[in-house]
DNA sequence: GGATATACTGTATTTAATTACAGTATCAGG
DNA sequence: CCTGATACTGTAATTAAATACAGTATATCC
């Protein structure tokens, strides 16, 4: 899933295309690329333009007005939510390396914020009608309501708990009676303690090919 | 959700354009139109997009090239699946009247073949982790291997079951057993008669709009 | 320190693609 | 039976937008 890495100035170029397409459904000119980018002469886009395609990004027609396929993206579509593996250690929750694929869900259901899609390992949350294998979509956040279904990240685990409050202290509990509650401590003691990651928002199941 | 209806020829115009953006990224221009649409002349096309703008399903910048903004869809772009509703007795079950709107989902959870979703009412389902108000996503399918979780038409109801066989005859059986199973004669005796009309593949929660 | 890539300015040229104009044929509505 | 909408043919004119050419400045690599 690696590709060639792009300068500021190609990255910025090709978000301002995908952007256009996106938003309008049409390719932008040279011109209108040129003003987006602040540059007064058409050769800087077209220099840009010629290493995003020597670089295998997109895919030119010469002479032809607006012609311009995008092969790679480096922005990615709205609604589209990346699905999280285990998370290495040390490193932010959505860096590529966390990624095993991506959901597509429509933004109506997503709403605003930058959200992301989990794999549920183990039978924990059964009783809130979540099952091992569903992928839970969430929203980041740091702080929830009690009583709301969050993800929480333990170390190089990341797991879906159920808010609870009891006194002034905040739990983590199951909803499968099993597994013990955790204490929350907040803010943060250390970058290794527990904490809240995001709430969750949405629920995918999959029939097929569940495994 | 009504719109002004468009002729043969200028629906078809309008999916040759939009499978051009879905497929290159890029509006046609009107020679490509004109050639995919077997027109020898430009003006043939031209008088079809006034048509289709006057009806308010695209936006040109005139003098522009490859200006088409599209404002309205007649194809569904793929991986759109229409949420139905109420099924509208003696109508097809894919009909406008009943859709409700449509959820997005990416088409490598689809597969192949014609889908759409469905709101859950009631609780016969709890038993499979199928909640009140989730969508059940469904592949349309006449016949279902028993076990699989089907779709299944009774009357003017569509409701999820679980199909289930004893001995020759087919049942459709609620997981919570406080319903009674419905035998399924197969093939269906008359129109009214229950019949499968697709088997669940996925499933969609919503934690936050639900109600 | 010469070669190579990035990142531009500025003007002139060319052409892909739209527009414009002048018709023709068919069909439905009033 | 006339009017208006649809559905085209065919050619000429126009222009939006891509190319082409000639430079400049900076940074990185061997």
């Amino acid at each position: 899933m690696s590709s060639i890495s792009l300068t500021a100035r190609q990255e910025r170029l090709l978000r301002i295309i995908e952007t256009s397409i996106d938003k309008k459904g049409y390719v932008p000119t040279l011109q209108e690329m040129a003003q987006a980018m602040s540059i007064s002469s058409l050769q800087g886009v077209k220099d840009h333009l010629a290493a995003l395609e020597r670089k295998g990004y997109i895919r030119r027609s010469p002479g032809r007005r607006r012609a311009i396929e995008i092969l790679q993206r480096v922005a990615q579509p709205e609604g589209n939510v990346p699905i999280i593996g285990r998370v290495a250690a040390g490193r932010p929750l959505l860096a590529i390396e966390n990624q095993q694929g991506s959901l597509n869900l429509s933004s109506e259901f997503l709403g605003t914020g930058t959200h992301f899609a989990l794999r549920v390992q183990g039978d924990s949350m059964i009783e809130a009608g979540i099952q091992e294998g569903d992928y839970v979509i969430v929203r980041q956040k740091e702080a929830a309501d009690p009583g709301t279904i969050v993800v929480a990240r333990l170390g190089e685990e990341v797991t879906v708990k159920r808010l609870k409050k009891k006194g002034k202290i905040l739990f983590l509990e199951a909803a499968n009676p099993a597994y013990d509650p955790i204490p929350l401590t907040q803010p943060a003691q250390s970058a290794s303690s527990p904490c809240i990651v995001g709430i969750v928002i949405g629920l995918y199941r999959d029939f097929e090919k569940k495994r």
